[in-house]
DNA sequence: AGCCTTTGACCAGCG
DNA sequence: TCGCTGGTCAAAGGC
């Protein structure tokens, strides 16, 4: 499921090149192009914020051991920013799990931990990353 | 049959 | 106190 497949449906434009970091998450059906970051998501609502006229994915880390959340907004399937809130209290599901001897303690160590940044995706101008709020 | 995705509604917090 | 926005949960549908 996590595996990364490159099964590409034949629709939508020709623009293939963005499939470097957009892929498919979905089980064959086209949903939400999100890219692969080594960890699996579950979503669990959408909303569309009027603040930021974008649309805005919430996702939770599918273990249950641990409480990493990822936000993800778009304004077009182009431009998507990836908002990680929270850290994982394991390893990703693509690397070697066996480093991951964190897990003894996923209370006294990443887990305890709060990383949130922020991830940009597509044609995203630097000089309005951090000033888009509204004019 | 099981799992995942999507949409709507409800609740909480802030102005 | 009321209204609005953001976030989360639950249920239904589809593959």
């Amino acid at each position: 499921m996590s595996e990364v497949s490159p099964t590409r449906e034949t629709s939508m434009e020709t623009e293939e090149d963005k499939e470097e970091q957009q892929q498919h998450t979905d089980r064959g059906r086209r949903r939400l192009v999100l890219p692969e970051d080594g960890f699996e998501w579950k979503k669990y609502g959408q909303k569309f914020i009027k603040n930021i006229g974008k649309f805005r994915g919430y996702f939770r880390c599918q273990k249950r051991n641990c409480m990493a959340k990822k936000r993800a907004e778009w304004s077009n399937p182009e431009n998507l920013r990836i908002v990680y809130e929270g850290s994982h209290s394991h390893a990703s599901s693509t690397q070697d799990s066996s480093s991951a001897s964190s897990q003894g303690t996923p209370s006294s160590s990443a887990a305890n931990q709060y990383n949130l940044y922020t991830q940009f995706f597509g044609n995203q101008p630097a000089s309005s990353t951090h000033d888009q709020d509204h004019t």
